[in-house]
RNA sequence: GACGGGGUAGCCAAGCGGUCAGGCGCGGGUUUGCAAAACCCGAGACGCAGGUUCGAAUCCUGCCCCCGCCU
């Protein structure tokens, strides 16, 4: 038995949790054990599940749900900070190597494929904290300025960087002026294994019906509580609105609510009611517009990688493990 | 029937004689230190028919349609 690992990618609600699931559980029948492998665990992708508290936003996959399979990098960082890839890579490839040494087979399963590349690449780079101080000082220059203050101090970054990009032009200057050095080169280091990466490929019409289903699921869970208790525990709106999606479009409705600006007013979690009428009005419709266009995106990510296989059924995929084992 | 307002891309909406509105949606893309974030590019239009003009979504004439209001 040598050292493998299988990743399982796709756009948001495609189904890659549960097909990860499946395949740990199948193991057996997929001839694990009979090559040596001791069984499977799965290894979250997803940069918005590695935080405490955000559960029904995120579909986090609960303990019910697991059956017994041992999941990783959920519920590794605190909501209240930011937590980026470089922790993630660090993270998970402690969490691989443990399952590796087990014997066990390392299922990387997400649709974050920032978080994916850089596991499976290994893209190597020194932490660097946020430094807030520095940012709002940053924060006041326009995006030319900001852009070119980089282009004095690391011209090599300057060039590749999309110069209308804020966010990320702050984070380069940041890096540098905090480590005093232009970014070093990139440094690829990927794993030195076999790897299977598998993508769950939806039709259009198909995906944009298992989002609506599953928008309308969340919001019947509590998803609405769920971001008031967070905005309870001290989150601000502009961290709400950086998650993303349903955290931001909830944190709105929540802010104007309590801005007395809307004719439902909830003061306490109590007072929401339990089937506040969300679907079929614009709030629901934006959203899932919103959750269409990120599955847009994550695919647009994917697309260029020609290792991905894509898989429309899990026989198919049950197929390609058995194979690559 | 009279008067008023209006018909601009799938939707909302500016322009009212001479590069371009814009937003949403749609399509494509970037991503190598916040990635569910952030950012970029593209297609598509002036209700219809004439006229005026070097040039018309924009002015004129006629017609069609919608909304309001009055009888």
């Amino acid at each position: 038995m040598a050292k493998k690992m299988v990743v399982i990618l796709g756009p948001t609600a495609s189904g890659k949790s549960t097909l990860a699931v499946n395949i740990a559980k199948k193991f057996s029948a997929l001839g694990g054990p009979a090559l040596g492998w001791n069984g499977a665990e799965v290894i979250s992708a997803d940069s918005r599940q590695v935080y405490k508290g955000m559960d029904v936003g995120t579909g986090k996959i609960t303990k019910k749900e697991m059956r017994g399979v041992p999941h990783h990098l959920l519920d590794v960082a605190s909501p209240k900070r930011i937590f980026t890839v470089t922790q993630y890579r660090a993270l998970a490839l402690k969490a691989i190597n443990k399952i590796l040494k087990k014997g066990k087979l390392p299922i990387l399963c997400g649709g974050t494929g920032f978080y994916i590349q850089a596991v499976v690449d290994g893209i190597v780079i020194p932490a660097v904290k946020p430094d807030w101080k520095l940012r709002t000082k940053l924060e006041r220059l326009t995006t030319e300025q900001l852009f070119e203050k980089l282009k004095k101090i690391d011209p090599k970054r300057a060039k590749i960087i999309d110069r209308n990009n804020r966010r990320r032009l702050v984070r380069a200057l940041e890096i540098i002026l905090k480590t005093k050095k232009p970014i070093p080169a990139l440094k690829k280091n990927p794993l030195p294994y076999p790897i299977l990466i598998i993508g769950v490929k939806k039709e259009k019409g198909e995906l944009k019906k298992l989002i609506s289903e599953r928008l309308e699921k969340r919001l019947k869970q509590g998803m609405v509580e769920e971001v008031k208790k967070l905005r309870e525990s001290g989150l601000s709106w502009e961290r709400l609105k950086g998650f993303g999606l349903e955290y931001r479009y909830i944190a709105r409705y929540l802010k104007t609510t309590k801005d007395f600006r809307n004719p439902l007013r909830f003061e306490r979690i109590s007072e929401i009611p339990k089937s506040v009428n969300f679907e079929k009005s614009d709030f629901f419709n934006r959203l899932q517009k919103e959750i269409e266009h990120y599955a847009k995106r994550q695919m647009t990510w994917f697309k260029r990688d020609q290792r991905i296989h894509w898989i429309k059924k899990q026989p198919e995929a049950e197929k390609l493990v058995k194979k690559f084992l």
